[in-house]
DNA sequence: TTAAGTGCAAATATTTTGCTGTCAC
DNA sequence: GTGACAGCAAAATATTTGCACTTAA
């Protein structure tokens, strides 16, 4: 019987085990925080976690990993408008892909899942015989609750765009 | 007689003067490069063209530039999936929102403009109600000639997928 | 005149690499 | 046993900043 494709945990070990991929107590500790992350963390954050776990893990083998999950499509890279800093954020791939939506003013994140992206990404691989491997929308702008309170008062500060 | 709207030289000139942005020979030089380039300059590129027309032009006001250009929406900032290195790549925003496609084995970059994409941008600001002021469709994956000679021979040696 | 802009050099931030030793299989 | 993987330190890459001087308006 089947296991649901979705959110199971150890998913991303199965993964490299079923690829021949070694496992080790450091790759087991960054998969475990890819895992269970809620979302968008940056390497200095999955370094910071996975060392919670496995005190012996290293910068390097952070971004040695990172580019192996990147390789084998298990994660997503990121840069959320670069909100904060030139840095990459990264989360797992799960099922379809969403958008990103970065307000520029309060910093929120928020994602949307739509079936016209899902069309959208289909026209662009008949219309230009290409094959999608990757793909990111990522959007800049205003969410609803600061455009609300722009609109109303410059008293609260905004945080300066970028 | 007005002029015509896109690819009128000086359109960048003359956007800072309507803005009442200060003028200097660096910067007239940068908007220049920025102007006539044909495609997609990352920010050592623009440096070196920029010193071509102005030999005084310092790496930081190329960046400070950039960022000025950026934050008044005259130019996008993209990644192209990063093909070579972390850095970034800079266009002029003329018209409409292109998608740009990159190929994870020959590297080229190839762009489109889908009217489903506007469409999309439309249901994101309607059902989000979120202000879109940037937005990035960037898809990686194999182009038209490389999904060709893939699939005929493993002769030509692939540029590895990073 | 003077606020804004600049070059220069140094700092920061982010990611990668060389090397040598270790460990999963 | 051995090839893949690890830590460590140092390098490479990309971008930003502090400061004193210059210049556009």
């Amino acid at each position: 019987m089947p296991l649901p494709q979705t959110e199971m945990p150890g998913r991303l070990q199965a993964h490299f085990a079923e690829r021949g991929i070694r496992m080790t107590s450091q790759r087991r500790a960054i998969l475990r925080v890819m895992e269970t992350a809620s979302k968008h963390l940056d390497a200095a954050q999955i370094l910071r976690k996975a060392q919670r776990l496995d005190s012996s893990v290293d910068r390097s083998t952070v971004y040695r990993t990172l580019r192996l999950l990147k390789r084998h499509g298990l994660i997503d890279e990121l840069d959320l408008m670069h909100l904060n800093g030139e840095g990459h954020y990264y989360e797992r791939r799960i099922g379809s892909d969403h958008i990103h939506m970065a307000c520029l003013r309060c910093g929120k994140i928020s994602e949307f899942v739509s079936a016209s992206f899902e069309r959208l990404k289909d026209q662009v691989e008949k219309d230009c015989r290409f094959h999608i491997l990757v793909s990111r929308l990522e959007i800049g702008g205003y969410c609803a609750a600061c455009r609300a309170s722009q609109s109303q008062s410059a008293a609260s500060p905004p945080a300066p765009p970028r």
